[in-house]
DNA sequence: TCTGGGGTCCTAGGACCC
DNA sequence: TCTGGGGTCCTAGGACCC
């Protein structure tokens, strides 16, 4: 058996947890530059925000009854840490699928009290966090999924819904459950399936496995395994490394100017190194894009992006942002109003199996221990005396492209000068 | 004025090899 | 004159997730 916990309106709830005030109100929290509502209480869903909605097409009486808050990550990021390490407590078998939500195993443990083992995994969560958590337990990870929106939304659960792969009660869930809310089942495949008469996840259970690999792909077919009860999905291992590091990022407002993007890009080619280091890779590859908002009617747009292979495999980030510069320089063009840009670092390689060139000299090898010692000391100054303590270039004042977020929350719970402003303001 | 950011896996098709 | 059959590797793009 496999139970998915997963926190209620994750965001608000951290939110809630260091603001009692926000309990029992419309609250939202929103995505970065504010653009749309990302996570949502339950009172707002109520007033019929949905997700991802625009801010700027809300309307004004919502707007002013709901408290709507800039994400706030540092904060997310460490509530959910502490959330695993209490569901740690409850098994071995935890896996961190994504900053809300959790799968943990219950191979070996007897069934009898396993219901009542989700009860007390809850309640705990709760008590020592702060957070109210949905528990859906089940024998594979889809049916688990379907088992946990069932504890989040009939009350008569109580939060923890156990959904067996046999039995009437199943299948009149499953009757009832349209085949795009399955986890993995999106609109296009919905569509598709929809014409050869599937619409509930019943019908897909039914399905032949084998002709929904053949007009579909192994994916799927996996799905219909798992909603027999035969567990077919596997994580990836979240503690692996990544195959390719993205950072990019919206501007504050539109810009046309080579050295606002060129700007932009050094900080995220900087964050991007740093994530690289911080799993032990090195790229073979920077790719860098741009682009202009798409929203806008009327506005010329231009889209482009350009991989960079790079001599040597390399994790220092002046190879890296000298690589993006170029890359940039490649695929700027004057008269556009831009509204993002990224880095993605590709060709990931483990830095302790580099492979060695022929051409390589004495001196490269040098230079190499003097670049990655650097590099460790730009590391250690960020994460100790906090982010941009050491960066690359000088920031511009009022950059166009800096983030607006002016409705943070404080950051309670790793920065001492934030939760004394909470007390004293 | 204003619409997020970061990932994964799979498949098809081309290039190339024997 | 005859013009196979199988394999690998790589890349672009689609679909999906939170």
């Amino acid at each position: 058996m496999i139970a998915l916990v997963d926190g209620n309106n994750f965001y608000v709830s951290c939110e809630r947890v260091f603001d009692p005030r926000l309990e029992g109100r419309p609250v939202g929290v929103l995505s970065n530059n504010d653009g749309c509502v990302v996570a949502r209480s339950n009172e707002l869903k109520a007033l019929g925000v949905g997700m991802g909605a625009p801010m700027h097409l809300l309307p004004p009486a919502i707007r002013r009854q709901a408290v709507l808050l800039s994400s706030n990550y540092a904060l997310y990021g460490d509530m959910s840490r502490r959330v695993n390490q209490v569901l740690a407590e409850f098994s071995p078998d935890v896996e961190a699928y994504s900053i809300d939500e959790s799968f943990v195993g219950f191979a070996g443990f007897p069934e009898a009290s396993l219901e009542e083992r989700c009860r007390e995994l809850r309640d705990t969560v709760r008590r020592w966090t702060g957070i109210p958590v949905g528990v859906g337990l089940a024998p594979t990870r889809v049916l688990a999924k379907v088992a946990n929106h069932l504890a989040k939304r009939e009350p008569a659960f109580e939060g923890v819904c156990w959904l067996q792969a046999e039995g009437e009660a199943t299948r009149r869930v499953l009757e009832a459950w349209p085949v795009t809310e399955l986890w993995g089942v999106a609109r296009r495949t919905g569509e598709r399936l929809a014409l050869m008469g599937i619409d509930t996840a019943w019908q897909l259970r039914e399905a032949d496995p084998k002709r929904i690999r053949r007009a579909f792909s192994v994916v799927l077919e996996r799905i219909v395994w798992e909603l027999r009860g035969r567990p077919a999905i596997a994580l990836d291992d979240m503690a692996a490394p990544r195959q390719r590091i993205l950072v990019s990022r919206s501007f504050g407002r539109l810009t046309g100017a080579f050295h606002d993007l060129e700007a932009a890009l050094r900080q995220h080619g900087a964050r991007s190194a740093e994530k690289l280091r911080g799993q032990g890779s090195l790229a073979r590859a920077v790719m860098v894009f741009v682009r202009t908002n798409p929203f806008i009617a009327g506005e010329p747009q231009y889209r482009n992006s350009v991989v960079v292979p790079l001599v040597w495999p390399t994790d220092d980030s002046r190879d890296l942002l000298e690589a993006a510069r170029r890359g940039l320089a490649a695929i700027f063009l004057t008269g556009y109003r831009y509204q993002k840009c990224g880095v993605m670092l590709l060709d990931l390689v483990d830095a302790d199996h580099r492979q060695h060139s022929l051409l390589e000299t004495a001196q490269d090898e040098v230079e190499r221990g003097r670049s990655k010692r650097l590099m460790a000391t730009v590391d250690r100054l960020n994460r100790e005396m906090g982010r941009d303590t050491v960066r690359f270039g000088l920031p511009r004042e009022g950059n166009a492209w800096a983030l607006r977020c002016e409705r943070r929350t404080s950051c309670y719970t790793t920065r001492w000068d934030e939760l004394m402003r909470v007390k004293t303001g």
